[in-house]
DNA sequence: TTGTATGCGTTATCAC
DNA sequence: GTGATAACGCATACAA
């Protein structure tokens, strides 16, 4: 009944022993008699009192148990993408051996009000992508001495790095493509930057996403000139939408392919042609990006590069993990497997 | 260059003023001279001082921004379910005004280490369904003052719940089936209780997952002698997995009817019949629950109970946030929209 | 095994 | 607008 909460100082002198003696008896750190122990317990059970506050613990550890990942985007969203589910599930794998939870953060907070990197209590980071505002944030958490990751995107200097050979790979997609004859060939891309409005690429336009350009510029290697399409997110209804466009014009300036930087737009892009009356891979071939199985595309099966998602994110949370045991942070390149499928054929009239 | 990290003290010494107003220039909680402000950032960043330590800053404050999520399986996993994932989106709009971070968290924690509700530090917790398990470290947090939510399960006394009207929308979709002629119906349903390999459910059986229970006797009181099949999660393989054994009987006996308890079950009960060579709806009639989309499920279109998910979960974080804010917590229930589509039809040869 | 003493880094309160 | 002071609640080194 009294205004103050009970703290483990009252427990300890309610059940007449010293401080440390009560807080060892939940820490369990060190032996305690029988006796003391239950005596202890028993006060706390008097005085209401739940147990050690997790806010003072972690001030007086110095650890919070607390890992964050960074999102680029509206975290509703994130989740709709297989790609980042898949990571996440790899991620909490690879935390619990130090058995942190996980904080939901956006890169960049519009609202203003929440916590961040900085002002969040964490003992270390993952980023998913790394924009140019983060990077800001970024060297506070780094002065704090706060182990960060990044997956997928560069975080400047020190930050080591969960990579794919998104170039390479998005490469032998096009190459691929070039085999069976293509010249006429559009890509459909992730978003350039963030709340980017969907539409054609222009040359001068900066791609600030690290996937989106690296992938893009694979593909560039092997058709240099191709018109690039950015859609607004990777869902099959970005998809559809984008390749309605890209697709939107009479036989012989019609793109023959569409190389797609995800398997969801590339299974929006399948749908669209077919809403068009064109055939695939008759008529357009069309390529995806992540091996992730997409529910319905029955009988397509999309010609696409399988990246290991779970394993990104397990290497994350290991990284991070070894980082707080005071390891050297490992630096890990994952490389694609190619998978020819049945959405892409000779170009038509080979 | 120093062991030790600067702290604001140090700052304060360095820039000639009092902790106090150093901590002011930070926080911005009162008008300070532009000339001392400049004073202290000067000086912080000579000392490579990188801001409040959260820590210290959350104990002081009582605060620390975190919101926790509790889920009743794997977090992999919980990202599968799109009914999840939807709560997930209204959950961040609905603690947005209070800028809260979402910890994820487990209701049971397998390895033991990791944080739980009553070792983190965190101002809420919202928890999705509610297990035996975690009544009890529920106390633990009450008697923090901590403010608690359940979406869809039952904590206990005075934990508010953002409820749904499971029984009698269950109870919908089973009417339905018996006004089109149907009497051997088979029910289809999410698992009993944490970790159990799927199979038929017993009469003995304990129902400890609410959502189960009540749609399960929903159910029954249209058809008491329904038999049930847990799978062992809510996936469209799940549900063929399942429904390929509700399924597998000579045609007498066999049921014309699955009441599955989520629209992926009930996805992977259509391929199963067709998987069979039993035609949806003329052979088979299947009713889902969730009201999600089912991708690539077309030509198909689920007869089901449309449950407003994103409301849910918005609802649930505006319901933490009154509660921090001193207001009493609301207790809401949510109905389901019943919507015929075209995987029902009457009972063959009526 | 138990107790003593101290500091973790901050911020709220109040006086000036 | 600025400064002095006092918690916030705990866990650890060390002594007994």
């Amino acid at each position: 009944m009294s205004a103050r909460r009970a703290t483990i100082a009252d427990v300890a002198r309610e059940a007449r022993v010293s401080p440390s003696t009560a807080s060892v008896v939940f820490s369990g750190k060190t032996a305690v008699t029988e006796a003391t122990r239950a005596k202890v317990l028993e006060a706390a059970e008097r005085l209401g009192y739940a147990g050690p506050d997790p806010r003072a613990a972690s001030l007086r550890r110095g650890r919070s148990g607390i890992v964050a990942v960074v999102f680029e985007e509206h975290l509703g969203t994130a989740f709709l993408d297989p790609v980042k589910t898949l990571m996440m599930d790899g991620l909490t794998d690879g935390v619990a051996p130090i058995g942190a939870g996980l904080l939901l953060l956006r890169d960049h907070d519009p609202s203003g009000t929440g916590p961040t990197l900085t002002t969040a209590p964490i003992d270390a980071a993952v980023l998913i992508g790394c924009s140019g505002l983060l990077r800001e944030s970024l060297d506070a958490v780094a002065a704090r001495g706060i182990p960060v990751v990044v997956i997928e995107g560069d975080a400047g200097e020190g930050v080591p790095r969960i990579m794919l050979d998104n170039r390479d790979a998005q490469r032998q997609a096009a190459s691929h493509l070039a085999s069976l004859g293509h010249e006429r060939v559009a890509l459909l891309t992730l978003p350039t930057r963030a709340a980017r409005p969907r539409g054609w690429i222009v040359d001068s336009e900066p791609l600030e996403i690290d996937v989106t350009r690296e992938r893009l510029l694979g593909a560039r290697e092997v058709f240099a000139s191709a018109p690039a399409y950015a859609a607004e997110a990777s869902s099959m209804d970005e998809g559809f939408l984008a390749a309605r466009e890209i697709l939107d014009m009479p036989a012989p300036d019609r793109p023959t392919a569409i190389i797609a930087q995800s398997d969801l737009l590339a299974a929006g892009a399948v749908r669209a042609a077919e809403d068009l009356g064109l055939r695939v891979p008759a008529d357009v071939s069309i390529t995806g990006f992540d091996g992730v199985v997409v529910d319905g595309l029955a009988p397509y099966e999309l010609t696409t590069l399988v990246q290991p998602a779970v394993e990104k994110g397990r290497a994350a949370g290991r990284a991070v993990a070894a980082m707080l045991e005071g390891e050297p942070p490992p630096a890990i390149t994952y490389t694609c497997e190619f998978r020819v499928g049945n959405t892409t054929a000779e170009v038509p009239g080979h």
